[in-house]
DNA sequence: CGTCGGATTGAAGATACTCAACATGAGTGG
DNA sequence: CCACTCATGTTGAGTATCTTCAATCCGACG
């Protein structure tokens, strides 16, 4: 299956086989199995080492008080977690795993290693730190200027694009093993009202959501509704040329 | 006045003298002048080099379809606007000059220097691009879980410990020249609404906002209305011990 | 003195929430 | 194999928050 990290960089930059070799030996070493429901990493701790999802899926949420909780991101393989885990103090937030999951324990010596380097790698994480970051800031889009339904859709398209960008999904369908319940905690609804939209979405025939897989059928109209533009997650490569990578995941933006 | 970056970061790290004046000469070098409501960059643009906000106060937003348009983020002296701009291919969204504002505009070369030393400037840019991260995910929480009033209380509450960081607020005050449809933009609510719960705050005897300038008059109701928790902020400094700043803004916390 | 951006207020309406009931389906134990 | 439970999904009815549209007010500034 090989190293989704590397894959996702590459989406960027173009890699040397040393520098896929050494994200290789990195993401290879101390890996851990979280349970679904595990709470990975938890806030208010300073994090000893950076995490590297290899599989699974999980999430970046903060528990509010009455039960309420936010997811602020999704994480799937071959994101780092924490790249905040050696800089700053603490986590301000909880990182769990929604259904199990594996993690790369990578050591804070070999990430700060790669992270002054002058290399390609080094862009190429700076890439990645910063395309999550823009991640967030759709994410804001989406509550503050999106209603309910673009935002189901909008969050949908993006995860479709990013697990195209790993290589796990095909043009129109991925394994998206969420509730309804979490889904509402990602876009800030109600899961009755997340209900009701997927409903509505189902029966105008835009969605099949069965067995943890989303299946969008009518991609260009559900890329409307969710006035997605891709142009936030920075997949045009520009350094050291392109092509040799068969299948990119541009054609979705 | 001094400069608001070193200020800035010396709430996390210790900066030797050597490392201010080498702040202060990448500061010091070209700046510019941006009227109010001018585009400082824009989307789709490839930003050359990284801006720096001297003063002034600028916003990352995002024009969408209606004329409707979402701010995700405001910028204080001290705050750089871009250090995606070096790495990434376009700018994904716009930066606009509230008020009449000045950036310092820092060679690429140079931030690029700065960021690849294994230097105690490194840890302290690398500290505040997680910072601005964690402030991003605070605003997704306020869009998600936290209504209007909640909402409003936060931004104006994180604003204020901002402000406060980089010595120019006091415990209760600060200067802050937005209209309310600013602030709508920033919340993701009508003007009406944001009129509505502001003229609630002062009824109330919370909050006086004349001249450009807001006043908390009753700081810890606000502070628990705003459920403010500092912690994301991170502002606990560790590195090289502390003392020797004689105004820092941890009592906010 | 008139104009213009911004603030304020009112009334009607929509989106999304709350509460609550009920359905479904997987898993468990008798 | 059925009864039971538990988590998740589905549906309905009433309600609240926030929006929309519109009118009015206010202060700065030509």
């Amino acid at each position: 299956m090989g190293n989704r990290l590397t894959r996702k960089l590459e989406q960027f930059v173009r890699l040397s086989p040393t520098e896929r070799l050494r994200l290789d030996k990195l993401a290879g070493k101390r890996q851990k199995v979280y349970r679904a429901n595990e709470i990975i990493l938890e806030e208010r701790t300073k994090a000893e080492f950076v995490l590297l999802v290899v599989s699974g899926l999980a999430a970046r949420c903060k528990i509010l008080s009455e039960g309420r909780r936010q997811i602020m991101a999704f994480l799937i393989p071959g994101d780092l977690c924490d790249i905040e885990g050696f800089v700053l103090n603490a986590m301000d937030h909880d990182i769990i795993a929604v259904t199990e999951t594996v993690c790369a324990h990578l050591a804070v010596a070999d990430v700060e290693e790669l992270l002054t380097e002058t290399s390609t790698l080094t862009r190429a994480l700076w890439w990645s730190t910063m395309t999550d970051s823009a991640i967030l800031r759709e994410r804001i889009i989406d509550h503050g200027s999106r209603d309910a339904r673009e935002r189901i859709c909008h969050l949908i398209y993006e995860m479709l694009v990013r697990y195209r960008v790993i290589g796990v999904a095909n043009s129109h369908s991925f394994p998206f093993p969420i509730t309804q319940e979490l889904l509402a905690d990602a876009t800030g609804m109600t899961p009755v009202h997340v209900n009701r939209i997927l409903s509505d979405l189902r029966t105008e025939g835009l969605l099949r959501w069965k067995d943890k897989t989303v299946t969008i059928l009518d991609v260009p109209r559900f890329k409307e509704i969710a006035q997605f533009d891709g142009c936030y997650l920075h997949l045009e490569r520009t350094f050291q040329g392109d092509a040799e990578v068969s299948e990119r995941a541009g054609d979705l933006l």
